[in-house]
DNA sequence: CGGTTATTGATACACCATCTCATTAACGGA
DNA sequence: TCCGTTAATGAGATGGTGTATCAATAACCG
């Protein structure tokens, strides 16, 4: 894991022609949190910071493949440090846990679709989203109750 | 096509205890249009009716399934009557075209990949992303440069 | 024709994200 | 080490999105 966080900032440091605080900042909190976390945390986070510094460098970031964003079954962005280059998310709607799944078995239907429709197929997105194991034990919601 | 607009309003009007102005007024918007909208969009083109009401229905349409989110390569959310249960779409990052695609090759992989993790499958979401014909004619942008 | 109550909508509120633009500070060259 | 260029910052304004409140309205039923 420290191996992929020393690439990160490597990748991130060629990413910026200058080396500033706040990028350090980021760049740290980010590594240390394990999972996802909303824009406006980081912001409320590191309150020195200025929020349009956070929201973007989490954009370039972004951009740069460093970060992904992970959509929450509601709809809100939130962001994580990308374990992978492709990769997609399974993501628990009580308890919003998300689980990288790095296969992805998409690509191929994606792209035949986005061909057979004249489309230059670029990239995809795939959520999948359930119950993890302790929500699904906690209590037995149907799935129509949501 | 006609068709699945009856069958929409008759879903509709199963879904709601009361027939008011509003909802025959977004229905009919909603109905006249054949790609996306945003929320706001639809607010506005029915100033008589409240934002409250435009989105409490809007969501209820969702929930119902009559309309679905079409999420946009910025992360959007726009809106457009559903043509199919569940299907997924095909976005031009460039021109914000759609294209709903029916066939969903990907359920099995999505609960494959849930179950293997512990997860009770719910559904999933797949957004496809590229250039459409004519944007692709009209310039040939490398995808790095977004 | 009422009475019940689902629905509405004006308004306030909160959140999320972007833009502007004057100020700051990182970096490279002298 | 100092200085000039300019990348980067950040305070604040702006705008889109969506929800909560709650009194007023109007659909439907008997």
């Amino acid at each position: 894991m420290v191996t992929s966080q020393a690439h990160l900032i490597r990748r991130a440091e060629a990413l910026f022609q200058r080396r500033t605080s706040p990028r350090r900042k980021l760049l740290d909190l980010i590594l240390q949190r394990a999972d996802h976390f909303s824009a406006e945390e980081i912001a409320r986070a590191m309150p020195q910071v200025g929020r349009a510094t956070v929201y973007r460098t989490l954009a370039q970031l972004v951009d740069a493949g460093l970060v992904c964003r992970v959509l929450l079954d509601g709809g809100e962005q939130h962001y994580q440090a990308a374990p992978r280059d492709h990769h997609h998310h399974l993501v628990c709607i009580r308890c919003d846990r998300v689980v990288d799944v790095e296969s992805c078995e998409v690509s191929e239907f994606a792209e035949g679709i986005a061909r057979s429709q004249g489309f230059a197929p670029l990239t995809h997105r795939l959520e999948i989203y359930g119950l993890c194991q302790s929500c699904h034990q906690r209590d037995d919601i149907p799935p129509e109750s949501r």
